[in-house]
DNA sequence: TAGCCAAATTGATCGATATCAAAGCGCGAT
DNA sequence: ATCGCGCTTTGATATCGATCAATTTGGCTA
């Protein structure tokens, strides 16, 4: 097949030199049980969008379910996804710039707990399990967020894709009974191509071309069947990092040895 | 001039209908001034990298003054520059992603403040001024992260470039005696490159155009003088978010109420 | 001061991705 | 079940920025 050639897999060289931490795989630190008592729980429709302020004061979301997308839209109608949160992670109001069109909404459905911000860091201050959770929710979505900033500025359209698609993978995939991994891809060609700085004609031919050389199957339009996510894997050179991110959240799949 | 026509300005078009946020301008917590008991004040020196991690334990540092950049490097030489510090501004090592090569290292020359990061968390839980100061600079820092987002993923190379040096001028800029202002570009061409998400010959082309339309010049190689910070305003959508975010932090000059 | 090396500039060319346009398809509404 | 609209796919073409290569500049050392 032609296309398959274009398909060539990253060299795994690691830069060596230029590591300088130690390998420090994210602990994740369960949400607060008792959280819950200190604010709404929000059962988030596809698409709807989460207003950043209610009563006129800041807020905290706290996703237990589902997956939200922070945006912002700058004049010209520059659209960025900024962001994804996905189960156990946290989003501030003040995380969000002002005067940027930023828009907090759902892309799967689930749970949310909408917490007071003056009530959150109150909480924070006085429960060590709260103050443990937030800071490292945050410190894990700022790492995150670094390897989403390299795919978006130095990634060429392939290796972006694959990167959205393991990052989805790792997060919500599940083992699927004719092997490889499935999982919900909730998001919409538009919203993928503006969460990776691409245009959305493009991604579309992108993965046509993934979906044509066999790495990537569509059993349904918001679904997506990863054979071998080893393979994948070799097509981005964040698979390492990402791994190291969110790989064992979802501790009972990991055929990652290989990589 | 030829290249002049190239040099539009952005239609003042602000995309009302996705604005969901009140004004809520970044009223810039100082540092607590206590903060330097607890930890090791470092002077930094032009290049140097800072270790992430100290004997072994994570570390929180603070700018007083220079600036920082944390940068990642992937397999293939893939080189970002995630982040730029400036002083105010907090680094977490926990912040930088493993496996993906990130170092912090210095680009102006200032002073930081390096603390334990067990240190600094316990601190952060008894003392008020403290935990304000920690919040709200994570907060500003995620805000100004989405804007970088938006110009690395959606703006064009100029639009891009007017960006970088929009941020420079409100953080490190002064009043220049000829009018305008002057600031300290400190970044070289390539790390500037990498920070936008851009090749560096194409960067240099670009910063000619600024420079030979009469919006930039160049006293001497690391040091630029804007004359009217509002025509360089003008070439960036993020304009607004821009000056929301690190408008007032140098309050004596804002000659921005025509924009 | 001369000499050297790295950084920056500039030009010529190429290619990846954006743009524009036309079908195709799926999903919700009636 | 059918209709109609919006999302997606795919093709043809244009374009911006990357790449490659040749100078030029600047800073540092001897």
């Amino acid at each position: 097949m032609v296309m398959t050639a274009s398909l060539k897999a990253q060299d795994p060289i690691p830069p060596a030199s230029t590591i300088r931490m130690e390998k420090r795989p994210f602990a994740p630190v369960a949400i607060p049980t008792d959280l819950g008592a200190h604010g709404a729980t929000v059962n988030t429709r596809r698409g709807e969008t989460i207003a950043l302020a209610f009563d006129g004061n800041e807020a905290v979301f706290v996703v237990r379910s589902g997956t939200l997308m922070l945006t912002v839209t700058l004049p010209h109608g520059l659209r960025q996804v900024v962001s994804l949160f996905y189960p156990g992670d946290l989003f501030r109001s003040a995380f969000a710039p002002s005067d940027a069109g930023a828009t907090l909404s759902v892309v799967r459905p689930g749970e949310v707990l909408r917490i007071r911000w003056s009530a959150f860091s109150e909480l924070a201050s006085s429960d060590p399990e709260t103050t443990d959770y937030m800071s490292s929710a945050i410190a894990r979505q700022n790492a995150s967020q670094a390897i989403h900033m390299a795919a978006v500025g130095r990634f060429d359209c392939q290796q972006r894709m694959a990167t959205l698609l393991l990052e989805l993978a790792l997060r919500t995939g599940s083992p699927s009974s004719c092997g490889g991994l499935i999982f919900d891809v909730p998001l919409s060609r538009r919203d993928m191509a503006d969460y990776l700085g691409l245009n959305a004609d493009t991604l579309s031919r992108t993965m046509s071309r993934l979906r044509s050389s066999g790495l990537l199957s569509h059993p349904d339009r918001h679904r997506a069947l990863v054979p071998d996510i080893a393979d994948l894997a070799k097509l981005t050179p964040a698979a390492r990092s990402l791994m190291a991110l969110h790989g064992q959240s979802t501790a009972e799949m990991s055929p990652f040895t290989t990589v």
